[in-house]
DNA sequence: TTAGGGTTAG
């Protein structure tokens, strides 16, 4: 498309000696003192030389152009446009910030359209700080300009500097376009303090109301997008189901929030309308990812099975973020092995792609495999992310790999240049404190740098109540009651905590305090997917109506099991009942009641499969080893944190969970 | 001149 001009330096027209501006004495671009005799023929050549500059950028061929910029005393601004845009094309920051100095000691210090594209050049290389000095030594801001800086700063994540900078614009009296609405959303988001900024995001969605911008498919979609990362579902889809006007990027952005937030039901059932209602809407890639990851929440393995068949006709099988999720969720409807072909099908991977098949192993047990493909990884030449090492010290974790999750925590500072996160200092304190090395976890917390959240304090909560121990969990639950006061499962496990050491007077003060604080305990669920449908179990489930014959097989596989040794483990029930009673209770554990339904309605040979949404307790999980070596079938359940594999009497955690 | 949805972990 463009014509190739070689560039002659040395022949080309050069500027007239009385043209040629002066560089400032601090500028250290070198013009070139030019003799006076190719300098009358240069007067009239410039507007040659602008286009041969611009030609050169739209080539890719930066270098000569940046030369034959300093031969040329009156650059343009679609000059220094196009070659602002090809040193981020380059990635070169050295020679943007050659440009910036070049078009500041050319007078263009106040130009506004040029300070819209420097900002947006140092968002990319991001160099905030300098984003924001072009915007702060530009007099005349437009909206342009505002809106540029609105992106950097979000894309950096600074979201509560958007917002008191368009709390200032809107004082200002400068009105908002909608790109202004689309950033500003955004920011409240990227951002940590996650509650306060929820109130500026729907002051900000009734100024988009009263501005008109409801019918706007930017603007609303950027509105779900927002509410779903706020967690809101209910938000989201109100203003999902009042757009006028969808697209498949809205209609991918609903499912997401519904995949993302703990709906993967919903998120299957929206796919399925968008597919059967809108035939003129095509699910793209990215669709496909939120599908995947619903079915992978439900361990849905045909649904799954079906949408790889469809990615598979539309030809999305070669885009990395597709297959990775498909390696995810492979791995999480139990099918490791085809996580695996997935993987080693690819053509090229990133570290993303790797990053699934480390946690994909973790997620089984299988920690020492996890770091043999993160070794393989780094042999291969990429460089770990910080999920990387989420990834790998999880498995450690899941599989009571202490010293080698250790000598990896240590190495990620002095091998990778990556400081631990609090992600990481949580992995540590579950990996710890699952060993039952409950002190060192607590030492790690004490001397942590960085100010321990809730993830950390939950890892060592959830510690002390697989060892009991009351005294850090005390000291725990203090900090979380604290930082997320409506999280009932840390209430939940501090009761329970209690009632295994036989404190019942604890046990109902924060029974009290649950209640008070209006909150109450997630029931156990339990899912099954038999004959492309999804079954889902609750604890004494007695709506189900399937409830009585589900039960009279359990009672008689107990009944025959106890003979052969099963010892029902009615110390798991956590209040001051009968044996019987208990027993009677933990029978009726929703994990049982899929078995249950497992054992009637899947083929001879075909594994039970089942996914849980808490941690399997003692019980289920030892009635569940009797269970595949008495009825000879294999059995794998996924609860809250990893795989259980049963088969024949043995569990693949080996009992450590 | 600028804009919306996604990948891996817990």
């Amino acid at each position: 498309m463009w014509a190739f001009h070689s560039p002659q330096i040395t022949q080309s027209p050069s500027p007239h000696a009385t043209h040629l501006p002066r560089p400032s004495p601090k500028s250290p671009i070198c013009f070139v003192n030019l003799n006076p005799a190719a300098a009358v023929t240069a007067a009239t050549s410039t507007s040659n030389n602008n286009e041969l500059i611009q030609s050169l950028c739209k080539q890719g061929n930066l270098k000569q152009a940046l030369k034959l910029l300093s031969h040329e005393p009156q650059p343009t601004q679609h000059t220094y446009e196009l070659l602002i845009l090809s040193c981020t094309h380059q990635n070169s920051l050295l020679d943007a910030q050659l440009v910036h100095r070049h078009l500041l000691a050319n007078g263009f210090d106040q130009d506004t359209f040029l300070a819209t594209k420097l900002i947006n050049m140092y968002s990319f290389f991001g160099s905030l700080r300098d984003a924001r000095k072009v915007f702060d030594k530009t007099q005349k801001r437009t909206i342009y300009v505002y809106n540029a800086l609105f992106r950097a700063l979000t894309l950096g994540g600074h979201g509560e500097e958007v917002l008191s900078l368009y709390r200032r614009m809107n004082s200002l009296g400068i009105p908002s376009d909608r790109f202004t609405f689309t950033y500003v959303l955004k920011a409240c988001v990227a951002s940590d303090c996650l509650i306060s900024l929820l109130k500026k995001g729907k002051e900000i969605h009734a100024q988009i109301l009263r501005r008109g911008y409801e019918a706007h498919v930017h603007i609303t979609t950027t509105l779900v997008d927002m509410y779903a990362r706020f967690g809101c579902v209910s938000y989201a889809s109100l203003v999902f189901n009042e757009m006028p006007v969808k697209n498949v990027v809205s209609w991918s952005a609903m499912i997401a929030c519904y995949a993302k937030n703990g709906r993967p039901f919903e998120a299957l059932e929206l796919f399925g309308e968008m597919m059967l209602e809108n035939q003129d809407l095509c699910p793209n890639s990215v669709t496909m990812v939120s599908v995947l990851q619903a079915c992978a929440a439900l361990a849905a393995l045909e649904q799954g099975r079906l949408i790889h068949g469809y990615i598979l006709r539309r030809g999305l099988d070669n885009i990395l973020p597709v297959i990775s999720a498909l390696v995810t969720m492979y791995a999480r409807c139990g099918k490791l092995e085809l996580g695996q072909r997935v993987f080693d099908q690819m053509d090229k991977r990133d570290v993303v792609s790797w990053n699934s098949l480390i946690s994909s192993y973790g997620v089984h047990g299988f920690g020492k495999k996890a770091i043999q493909i993160f070794d393989e990884m780094i042999r291969q030449g990429v460089l770990p992310s910080p999920i990387s090492f989420v990834s790998v010290l999880g498995a450690c974790s899941h599989a009571g790999l202490v010293e080698e999750g250790k000598i990896l925590f240590q190495s990620m500072h002095k091998k990778y240049g990556i400081y631990p996160s609090v992600e990481h200092y949580a992995c540590m304190v579950d990996l710890l404190g699952r060993a039952n090395r409950l002190e060192e976890a607590a030492k790690i917390i004490q001397d942590m740098r960085l100010e321990p959240g809730p993830k950390v304090w939950g890892s060592l909560l959830g510690s002390c109540r697989i060892h009991c121990n009351v005294e850090l969990a005390e000291w725990a639950s203090a900090r979380l009651f604290e930082l997320e006061p409506t999280n009932a499962g840390n209430y939940v496990l501090l009761a329970d905590i209690y009632a295994e050491a036989g404190m019942w007077d604890g046990v109902k003060r924060v029974k009290k305090l649950l209640g008070a604080r209006g909150l109450q305990k997630v029931p156990g669920r339990s899912w099954i997917e038999a004959k492309r449908k999804i079954f889902s179990f609750v604890s004494v489930d007695e709506f189900n109506p399937q409830i009585e014959q589900l039960h009279a097989l359990l009672v008689k596989l107990s009944t025959e099991m106890k003979e052969k040794g099963y010892v029902p483990q009615t110390k798991v029930v956590l209040y001051d009942l009968d044996a019987e009673e208990k027993e009677r209770i933990i029978l009726g554990h929703s994990e049982k009641l899929a078995v249950a339904f497992g054992l009637i309605n899947t083929s001879h040979g075909e594994p039970i499969r089942i996914t849980k949404n808490l941690r399997l307790c003692e019980d289920c999980h030892s009635f569940t080893k009797f269970i595949s070596k008495f009825t000879n079938k294999e059995i794998l359940v996924r609860d809250v944190n990893r795989f259980h594999h049963f088969r024949d009497g043995v569990c693949s955690c080996g009992d450590y969970w």
